[in-house]
DNA sequence: TAAATAGTGTCTCTAAGACATTATCGC
DNA sequence: GCGATAATGTCTTAGAGACACTATTTA
């Protein structure tokens, strides 16, 4: 999710081990409810949010001895992007749960090797921010391209030129203009928000890398 | 692996579901042996053909309740190239391990969800060719740039521009041309080998989808 | 010499980078 | 008017596509 910064979600930990550290939410498959494991992901995200993520795919699975001090352990993680109008945190779980800035991560104690797990999923991201529409789904149903640009800089944490971002949003034709402007301490902004059905664009250059 | 057509190891099971069909090779996680999947993977391969693979990564994780009649099951799939220099199948398992011809897998009965598997790998493969080196991983460890446009057209199913493999080839420093050429049907082709230590180079355009 | 494949030269084309220019806004 | 942000115009640049042309081999 974005707003102001890329924030990650996390819930703290009421057990052993790395009791009172924060983690990234996740649960046992549960066989009875879910009909496979993005099932179980999507459930997992409902119980905290109440938000229908308008991106959600598998990162990959972490396995290994040495990452539980219980013994060996596998998780297939999962990664979603939600717009910042459903953040909203689930009232029965405000005490445990967070929307945590991803530059904050680094200096903080994280349960398990959910700080590398996170690395993996920012890394991911940012390759496809460079090559994909993937960053409007951090944004609210209405937006700005300037707010575009910003989620892409948030993303990638460089900057890039507006108009090269203009002429990809011409040519995915994912985006529709609004019949309405909004204040931005400048000119007014042109609001856009998703076609509907519209799907995912892929392009065949990334940005720079720099 | 490459040879003449991409082809793929598979496996006849043995013992029901699907008794006598062809699957792909993997079995359990041996905790004792393991000290996470990506090891288990390996040595999934190595009992079979003695190759180490020069390509190897984590495909993603296939999950469900109908994948297996015998109830939820999950797999992580892993992918690797191998040499044709390395396709010697082990004397114990000739019997029941065979490459199998990537164009052949369309009409055969393959047990599981694996033709499922089989054909999300292949779509992998074949981006990362669009934007990669990684073919190279497909070829003996002395080739020629014909060879090396062969593999990356086997792959994609599409012809590609010999200049632009040229260029590719150059910009990623990946190759070294040995003092040596080798017979092709007209003009000798120079011989080329992975320098020691490279890695592998991803490019920042795709070349055409068509 | 012809057919085949290797390798080069070079023009075009596309889309990104860079950045100037114009258009509006609030103050 | 001034500073700030939005939007456009346009020249440059990098690298792929297309394809002609040359080089070298075998038949």
């Amino acid at each position: 999710m974005l707003q102001d910064s890329l924030k990650v979600l996390l819930v703290k930990r009421t057990s052993a081990p790395f009791k009172g550290r924060w983690e990234l939410p996740g649960e046992c498959v549960d066989i009875e409810l879910d009909d496979n494991t993005d099932m179980s992901a999507l459930r997992n995200i409902k119980a905290l949010t109440a938000a229908t993520p308008q991106f959600f795919e598998q990162l990959q699975a972490f396995s290994g001895i040495n990452r539980d001090p219980r013994g060996f352990s596998v998780s297939l993680v999962y990664y979603a992007l939600i717009s910042p109008q459903c953040i909203a945190v689930k009232p029965s779980a405000v005490e445990e749960v967070k929307w945590m800035d991803l530059s904050a991560i680094q200096d903080l104690a994280i349960a398990f090797d959910h700080k590398q797990i996170i690395a993996t999923a920012r890394s991911q991201l940012q390759q496809k921010a460079l090559y994909s529409m993937i960053p409007v789904y951090c944004l609210a149903d209405q937006f700005t391209i300037g707010q575009l640009k910003a989620a892409i800089e948030a993303i990638i944490a460089k900057p890039i030129q507006r108009k090269s971002l203009i002429r990809r949003v011409e040519a995915s034709g994912m985006l529709e203009a609004l019949d309405e402007k909004v204040k931005s301490g400048g000119r007014l902004a042109q609001l856009y928000r998703l076609k509907s059905d519209t799907e995912t664009v892929y392009f065949e250059r990334s940005l720079s890398f720099g």
